[in-house]
DNA sequence: TGTACATCAGTGAACGCGCGTTCACTGATGTAC
DNA sequence: TGTACATCAGTGAACGCGCGTTCACTGATGTAC
């Protein structure tokens, strides 16, 4: 039966909350439009309300996904804690908690494959929130503004791969991974 | 009908040839069983006779991705010329002909996801493969051996991670990431 | 070396299953009066 | 404010399709004599 503009608000919110996560732990292709809708507690049937197509819905988990990831970095910067914040950061990217859960991690690592198979909308998305981090650690570091750039994609380049190889490869390989990068 | 045992053999290694390029093309879940043996010039069917499982396959094209892909550095390193070696094998790694073609380039950023989220025996094979352009690497890296290992996996890490964005995002933000990291 | 026969690589139909998407239906919500 | 009715969020069955895997079959290959 039909649910009022609140509850469809917030069951919208939950779907892709849900699926941001997901997607995050098993990968585009490891996630069913069922298994999205199960995720808010619904059913698949009801999908098509909230969305036009399954891509959508992927477009929209990783927005928030990069909202909820790298928000509190861009908030810490904002109250003045640049260094820090960007310090912490990469401590965090470089544990092993972030290493073992993705679906709560950082959405480069966990999706920049799928997105470079993907559709132009998953690019752009993709593209816009990797453009953001990049923003926020080139704030901390030294020198001309586009020397600051050029380091923090450096810095994003090697943090993205550590964690990506450190996921893909058995414990002792990930381990000397992650200790190489955290120097 | 049944063919010689020469055939079977070419028969093999040309469906790991073809699974091993649509593999890093397409990922694991790009590439069905049908599309390896069509990929060979064969029907589905026959599958079975040269492997147990779709997981053995990808274990096999794996090996043979990280042979073609990290033989020649090797064999330049064994022929001295390890320093100009890994200076090519980086400008190989960060060219637009390597983000543009997936299908014979390093199956490092190409299958690092699905390796994370796979079987154990596809993780054995991605940490064996890892380790040999590690070592590769730390050849013509300075100072103790040690410190070799650990500068050619952060080297090898930033690689990874350039490639794998620069593939996922668009046209300007990938230039952005490959120029950043050539430095 | 030649013959008789067992083996088995490759074919194509079939298996059960889950996928993305569509649809008729239900009944509470939102709206027009 | 109360009533009548149109809307539409969510359900669950159904669609065609492709998946990994199995199987009966074919006929050239490999082998035993």
């Amino acid at each position: 039966m039909r649910v009022s503009r609140q509850e469809m608000e917030s069951s919208h919110a939950r779907i892709v909350e849900g699926a941001s996560r997901l997607l995050r732990e098993r990968g585009l292709a490891g996630v069913s439009v069922a298994d999205a809708m199960n995720g808010a507690g619904m059913t698949h049937g009801g999908f098509y309300r909230h969305f036009k197509t399954k891509d959508d819905l992927v477009v929209e988990a990783l927005q928030l996904a990069f909202d909820e990831f790298v928000g509190p970095l861009e908030a810490s910067q904002l109250a003045g804690a640049a260094e820090l914040a960007v310090k912490e950061f990469e401590a965090l990217y470089l544990s092993n908690e972030h290493v073992a859960n993705p679906a709560l991690g950082c959405p480069l690592p966990a999706l920049a494959a799928d997105a470079g198979r993907g559709q132009s909308p998953v690019k752009t998305a993709f593209s816009a929130g990797l453009n953001r981090v990049i923003a926020a650690l080139a704030a901390a570091q030294q020198g001309e503004p586009e020397q600051q750039l050029t380091e923090a994609t450096r810095k994003m380049a090697m943090l993205v791969g550590a964690v990506n190889l450190a996921r893909a490869t058995d414990e002792k390989t990930g381990q000397a991974v992650l200790e190489a990068c955290r120097a």
